[in-house]
DNA sequence: GGTTTTTATGAAATGCATTTCAATACAAAG
DNA sequence: CTTTGTATTGAAATGCATTTCATAAAAACC
């Protein structure tokens, strides 16, 4: 920088000034000191910024790829969300550090945090891990998290209403007159927990229904369709509607259970989740909850930039929407 | 620093020493450090260090959201990769800078590179900046990109055998005694055109083969599907076997030429691409060709390393495999 | 014309860890 | 009891840009 400076004959902090786009420069200044700085192929270190500005210009995205990897259930959807915020990141000059390792304990977050290698985090599904989340709001670490919304948590959380999901999926089932209801899914998930309860508040709405569950341990494919074709195998009375925690476990379902002879639409009806484009176009093709995966990337980053500002973002919940189709 | 030395008397080099886990301190010097270190909440500063190491410790991995978001198709396939890459970079304690801005041009790359904020890259998929990447390559920009595999090209590339997926597809026709194909795909895609190269191949060993082409302009399930439907109803002879570029693709062709009453598998034989879950599940489930995710984030990172080591890795070609099913 | 305000620029201090080189202490070898 | 080698440790130099504060110059105001 100081050779740029003796060449353009300014002094060092007018080119910081110049390359940092600060307007306390003239417009002819600026000209020249950017001239040379290309001829002489210059780019400031960005180290060095970052350690003197004290700050690292990049958020942490902490996602669990374990559980959506290899055939296991990861709907494209958390892949629309990791789109938005990158976006949306992007567009305000942070850098999107993607599952850095460590960050399984909160001796991980804290010296993440600490030693300035992001400003903030942006927690995508908090699975079963909500005790640790806790503890990291707890010591005032800029967080934002995708999932389920409680408003007695500590921390900022932005998701759909999980619960109107499951009402959605109930009333749908009452509307076709369902009356033995299974529910797919992991309850450990504080997301598909709510979910569950939703299906049970619209299932109050008449006394004859019941509902069994069906407790999703591996979230690999082949593995929920085969537990869903035991499951229907074993089962005293085959159920007549069926809500499942994703679209595409909703797909194993109807695998399982086509087996069996058991047919959606005509003996039971299906709600999946997520509304993933080939759902549309599966055959028969599936019932689903719709979120507003574009507006949530982008509300996520606005929140945390609120965070970061110093003030305490309010959690927010995304509406949900039942999408009608033929099962 | 100095003060963490200072308490525990000994010099800031050792604590540094200390803190980067070099073995030229003494174990209870180690020890005593580490004891300060924790009680003083000391954390060092990541800026710092990597302006005095000179490097980054972080690789920009480059991908194309735009082309996967929305309806887009975007297989879960490329998630997988990003998984697998992810993890293989945990391990060597590098930081994933997902899709930073500004590598649209040769300019973002090179400022990015010599401003220290990645020390190499992952771009993938070449999609249609084919003459993009050449430029960096030329740069000697540490680069490993997952594509197409060209001998030719400046830069080292790691994918699948897109033209033996091709002419498995192919040969899979001629045993059907399909005659009239059709490829579903953007020919701009160089990892596509030689997907359509292995079928043209396949096709010339019997003569009486027709290969027509359905262009893809839009990514977008409904457009593709769209698109297809068109095809359907203005072309002249129907296909009796479609080569589709994903398996999602797949999913809307088999829609879309169902609506008018053409099947698959009675009236053509389909084969789709990447064999991501849904693809077994789908009814009637997807014959497809099946890329080995899971070894292909490993080896992109091991070339890239052996980039960064100044050695010019050698492209590497990943075998793909036909996957028998209903269609 | 003199004074106040604004605009543009520079000197020096600051953010923090690593590395080279030299020095010391200690053990092993002769 | 030297000599040589090894294991630890420290002083000082280095990597690089930003910011505060001050100054000089130019513009605006009375």
């Amino acid at each position: 920088m100081d050779d740029v400076a003796r060449i353009a004959k300014v002094s060092k902090p007018t080119v910081s000034r110049v390359l940092s786009g600060s307007p306390l420069v003239s417009a002819d200044t600026r000209e020249r000191v950017l001239a040379v700085a290309r001829e002489q192929g210059y780019a400031l270190n960005r180290h060095a910024q970052k350690l003197r500005r004290e700050r690292a210009n990049a958020i942490a995205v902490v996602l669990d790829f374990g559980s959506h990897r290899q055939g296991a259930i990861g709907d494209p959807f958390i892949f629309e969300l990791l789109a938005g915020i990158s976006e949306a990141l992007s567009v305000r000059d942070l850098d999107l550090l993607l599952s850095p390792s460590g960050l399984d304990t909160i001796d991980g977050f804290v010296d993440l945090y600490q030693s300035r290698g992001a400003d903030g985090f942006i927690v995508l599904g908090q699975g079963a891990r909500d005790a640790l989340l806790q503890k990291v709001a707890r010591k005032d670490i800029p967080m934002v998290v995708w999932g389920a919304v409680n408003e007695a948590s500590a921390y900022c959380a932005v998701g759909s209403d999980n619960s109107l999901g499951g009402r959605l999926a109930g009333e749908r089932f009452l509307l076709h007159d369902r009356r033995r209801w299974l529910f797919v899914g992991s309850r450990q998930h504080e997301e598909i927990r709510l979910r569950f309860e939703g299906l049970q508040e619209a299932a109050r709405k008449n006394s004859d229904v019941e509902i069994d569950v069906l407790s999703i341990e591996s979230m690999a494919f082949s593995a929920i369709h085969d537990q869903a074709n035991a499951y229907l195998k074993t089962c005293t009375v085959r159920p007549d509607a069926v809500f499942a925690f994703s679209d595409t476990a909703a797909m194993a379902v109807i695998g399982a259970f086509s087996k069996e002879g058991h047919l959606t639409p005509r003996d039971y009806s299906l709600v999946g989740y997520n509304d993933i484009p080939p759902a549309a176009h599966f055959t028969p093709s599936i019932t689903t909850i719709a979120q507003q995966t574009g507006v949530a990337g982008a509300l996520l980053v606005e929140k945390l930039m609120q965070a970061l500002d110093g003030s305490r973002p309010r959690s927010a919940m995304l509406p949900t929407q039942l999408v009608t189709r033929q099962t």
